[in-house]
RNA sequence: GGAGGAGUUCCCGAGUGGCCAAAGGGGGCAGACUGUAAAUCUGUUGUCAGUGACUUCGGUGGUUCGAAUCCACCCUCCUCCA
């Protein structure tokens, strides 16, 4: 199967500017192509993630890849598919951001000498001539159609500012001026980004009248509908420290049934005959298919060596409740209190609970469960040897835990 | 610049002097049921040293025994006019 077919299989394409040019571009591999992310946090998500794996697809294919850092759009911010207008971020927060996403990238995407570029947008963003810059490409955008576009009318209501407005002009600007530094003829971006991107193909055709071609990815959603990758305390972040691969594990193995195979075709790099071998899976046998998910993602972002130790760890806790390599936190002599501590500050110290007060909630709703026994007091205390040598396991709720040992 | 309207807890949204830590819904959390799924049902959902105290209704002051609620000023947003 070619590529481009195989993208439609996986269910990853959205839209395209022109199926026909497109298709005979990166089947043959003649496409140079860019994926513009703006570092508005210090680590990539899973939202990128999509991103870097259509870029890898791409490129196994011969396809030259673009990963362009929004270093200046981050500048400007997107308003696209926003309600509020995003807090603006300082200069110095947007280049570190910058350079945290420039290591992640690098262990996806091989950027050696002519195999991929990477390019941080500031360049010739920032040293732009308003009145210069205004005459060059101003002509060419229309505020009528603008307005008109799909990702400014839900702001429409609300307010969009004017900084915010000109988000889709620095963008188009990007891809012209990749396409003529780099002869880029290709962006790739999230659905939500389509607007933008053909603001950048237009541009093009009308200073250079040259065809350049976008196409944008399906956003990954639930079948709830909502945006996947994020949970209650915030996004999956690709960062151990931030998202640590057993939560990273734990969050896949954890999709609903009805997202098990979408997330397989669109993440993993599994034959799609192996994935449609399991559309014919059902009930409980999908666990399977769960398993196989999160494992190949953790090995993807983190390394075979620590979606080994996830897998392990999950299925020792969940069949046997016990497993060497679990989530830790250390306690010191400080946190204790006359050798002591007590079950509700115990929860608060190792993170389960924000708060005492939710503590004391989950221990009254018979949530709460230590070294395997359910606490009923929360008066309940533990001493410095329970918690020295191996520590106690301590569970909050049915997938919560956390091994408190005493440093 | 002028005229109106709005800002309430994670979100939406009730509440116009004490009965308000604030209805209802959503979301979250926990329990039951399951398959570490979904749906459903139940409980819970500001914080802290548990029958109590403390902080919260855009901000700052004021009136009052008492303010989310009344007054003044300010900030932000929306609509219409210029």
């Amino acid at each position: 199967m070619k590529l481009y077919d195989e993208l439609v299989a996986r269910g990853l394409i959205a839209q395209v500017t022109s199926e026909d040019e497109i298709r005979s571009l990166i089947d043959n591999g003649k496409a140079t192509f860019y994926i513009g992310f703006d570092p508005t946090a210090d680590s990539l998500h899973v939202g990128h993630f999509m991103a870097l794996c259509l870029m890898k697809r791409l490129q196994m294919a011969g396809n030259k890849p673009i990963a362009v850092i929004g270093g200046g759009t981050a500048m400007v911010g997107d308003p696209s598919g926003r309600s509020d207008m995003r807090q603006m971020a300082t200069v110095e927060t947007i280049a570190r951001n910058g350079e945290c996403f420039k290591k992640q990238m690098s262990k996806f995407i091989d950027f050696s000498e002519g195999k991929a570029i990477m390019v941080n947008n500031a360049e010739w963003l920032m040293d732009l001539n308003y009145v210069e810059f205004l005459r060059d490409v101003g002509p060419y955008f229309s505020v009528n159609t603008m307005l008109r576009a799909e990702c400014y009318k839900q702001r429409m209501e609300k307010g969009l500012s004017f900084l915010e407005f000109n988000y889709m002009i620095m963008q188009s600007y990007d891809f012209y001026e990749l396409f003529v530094r780099y002869g880029c003829n290709m962006q790739f971006g999230g659905d939500d980004q389509w607007s933008n991107m053909l603001g950048g193909t237009e541009l093009i055709r009308k200073k250079l009248g040259k065809d350049a071609h976008a196409m944008t990815i399906t956003l990954l959603l639930t079948s709830e509908g909502k945006k996947m990758g994020k949970t209650q305390s915030g996004a999956v972040w690709l960062d151990p420290d931030k998202t640590s691969p057993f939560d990273f594990f734990q969050y896949w193995r954890n999709v609903g049934d009805d997202d098990v195979i979408k997330c397989l075709k669109m993440l993993t790099f599994l034959p799609l005959e192996e994935i449609q071998a399991m559309e014919s899976w059902e009930g409980s046998e999908l666990n399977r298919a769960k398993e196989i998910l999160a494992f190949e993602l953790t090995a993807l972002v983190h390394g075979k060596d620590e979606a080994d130790k996830a897998l392990e760890t999950a299925r020792a806790l969940f069949s046997a409740g016990g497993a060497d390599d679990m989530p830790t936190a250390e306690l010191s002599m400080d946190d204790l209190a006359d050798g002591k501590i007590d079950i509700l500050s115990m929860l608060v110290k190792c993170g389960l609970c924000p708060s005492k007060s939710e503590a004391r909630r989950a221990v009254e709703q018979g949530g709460v469960e230590a070294g395997g026994e359910k606490i009923k007091e929360f008066g309940t205390c533990f001493c410095c040897d329970d918690l020295r040598g191996d520590g106690i396991v301590v569970k909050r709720g049915k997938k919560k835990f956390k091994k408190v040992i005493l440093k």
